[in-house]
DNA sequence: GACCAGGGTAACT
DNA sequence: AGTTACCATGGT
């Protein structure tokens, strides 16, 4: 593997917290502390000892390092201010970031966030993290092994808008093997620019998004959050709906619509950043099942 | 074997 | 405009 680098005194910036947040698939544990991540056509292996704020990163270089994943880890975002800010809010935000104060929101690629929440529709995390492995390996191009393990890009738009459904489907996808393609199609025939969306509002960027087959709000939104930095979108997945439910409405249910609303009026321009806090907490400790 | 998973679509009222 | 059955697959 190459050099690797060290990233140091990081007060929010814990590698099991940000991988486990469910904004990201293509990773794996190794041994204890570790996780290698296939990213930006490449291969990493992030360490992190326990209760440390340091971080190593095996297999890149200090230029990757400016060039690539300073961006993509977002570590110019002051994570102390939008903390302080939620969790003055109330105490359940309160616990709910203490539980996860090392979580980030990456700025991953559009193209791979669009086809991994479609993919996600129903499904539990390990199996979409299991569609998108064999999506890989089957479409996808080797990369140079690491320890021995050869992981594979995430398939181009060209790759899957000229692969048949069947091939798709025995990705194990489902019946979303025809959203898949009307995605790969949209983006290869120009009908959808993905990187003309940065410079939509989220509002224009939604409506495009979901023009997709299979994409719908809570699918749109996550694209938004995790690709396009439109921090103010609160996806609504089951999670969050239990949880805003116990939490803020006397476990009564409510409509997504009020759901939206009151995130948009509570958490204001940081719910994205609140629904994650949410989401881990909520997920990892089983509340509200 | 029913029920659920980071939901959406199409076909109903 | 607001419900509801159905959708593949694997885990509990």
């Amino acid at each position: 593997m190459k050099n690797a680098v060290i990233l140091k005194d990081n007060d929010h910036f814990n590698v099991q917290q940000i991988l486990e947040s469910g904004q990201i698939f293509r990773f794996e544990e190794i041994g204890k502390m570790g996780y290698s991540l296939v990213a930006k056509q490449k291969v990493i292996k992030l360490i992190q000892q326990k209760e440390s704020t340091s971080i190593m990163i095996h297999g890149t270089s200090m230029g990757e390092m400016e060039e690539i994943w300073r961006y993509y880890f977002d570590l110019d975002t002051d994570y102390q201010n939008i903390i302080d800010t939620l969790a003055a809010k109330d105490a359940h935000m309160k616990a709910a970031i203490k539980f996860g104060e090392g979580i980030r929101i990456l700025k991953q690629e559009p193209w791979e966030m669009l086809i991994s929440f479609i993919i996600s529709q129903n499904k539990a995390i390990p199996q979409i993290k299991q569609c998108i492995k064999n999506l890989s390996e089957r479409f996808g191009l080797p990369l140079e092994p690491v320890d021995d393990q050869v992981h594979y890009t995430f398939p181009t738009p060209e790759a899957l808008a000229q692969a048949s459904e069947e091939a798709i489907r025995e990705c194990k996808v489902g019946f979303r093997a025809p959203y898949i393609l009307d995605a790969a199609r949209k983006v290869t025939d120009g009908t959808i620019v993905l990187n003309e969306l940065y410079t939509l509002t989220t509002e224009e960027a939604r409506a495009k998004l979901m023009t997709i087959k299979g994409v719908g709000p809570k699918i749109a939104d996550c694209i938004l959050l995790f690709a396009y930095s439109k921090m103010e979108v609160f996806p609504a997945d089951v999670w969050i709906k239990r949880v805003v439910e116990g939490l803020y409405f006397k476990g009564e249910n409510i409509k997504l619509k009020e759901l939206q609303s009151f995130a948009k009026e509570y958490f204001g321009e940081l719910a994205g950043y609140a629904q994650q806090y949410l989401f881990f907490y909520a997920r990892e400790n089983g509340l509200f099942k």
